[in-house]
DNA sequence: TTGCTATATAGCTTATCAACTATATGTTGG
DNA sequence: CCAACATATAGTTGATAAGCTATATAGCAA
């Protein structure tokens, strides 16, 4: 995805937020009965509850997430689990450091 | 300015390529009769026609930018200079960084 | 089966953004 | 002084975004 895309995945506050849980699931989010914080990841529902959200909005802001590459999803039966993706976002982080400071 | 309007400052395809430009003015912009590119800045006309854009939408993108700290404005009688502003830029570098990577 | 939970999809509303035109103000040069 | 230029401001429009409700689908558990 293009650093453009990335940015504007990035400049909401609902998803800046996610993205950060994400980086430390269990210092976030309680114990899932279904699937481990970290093997699996996050369930939409416990994002969603915990930022006070409708699912709907929650599911639309995971999309852009995870089509921006900095998340991945993955389904087991009836849940679906988010975790990001840390080599894109230190990519990104390259990106944008030659983008905007170049002599660095 | 916060990193989340920062982070929307930059999530603009032209707004960008702005800051890309006033990183080395002489490289994109031909020298001024008025004032030193790199002394006083690049003004707000030169930015305006670079990008095909009117003036009025210049005026607020650069507005906007100035406004999050990225660039500083200085006047001279009837024209307005930008500079990129690199200790902005590198904080915010910074505070991106850790907000989204902090493992590093 | 029935009901509960998890997620997806559709459709709607409101807010924000990026662009424009028109116009005003102020500066400079002839 | 007047014309040309530089920028600012006001107001409008069209597109996109973020939220919601209602509803559909699918799995699990009693």
């Amino acid at each position: 995805m293009s650093l453009i895309e990335i940015l504007k995945t990035l400049a909401n506050e609902n998803r800046l937020t996610i993205l950060e849980w994400l980086q430390d699931p269990e210092a976030h989010f309680p114990p899932q009965k279904h699937g481990d914080l970290i093997e699996h990841g996050v369930c939409l529902g416990a994002i969603a509850r915990k930022l006070g959200i409708s699912q709907p909005t929650a599911t639309n802001h995971m999309k852009v997430l995870v089509n921006a590459g900095l998340v991945t999803l993955t389904r087991n039966s009836n849940w679906v689990y988010f975790r990001v993706n840390k080599e894109a976002i230190s990519l990104f982080l390259d990106d944008l450091q030659t983008k905007v400071a170049p002599q660095k």
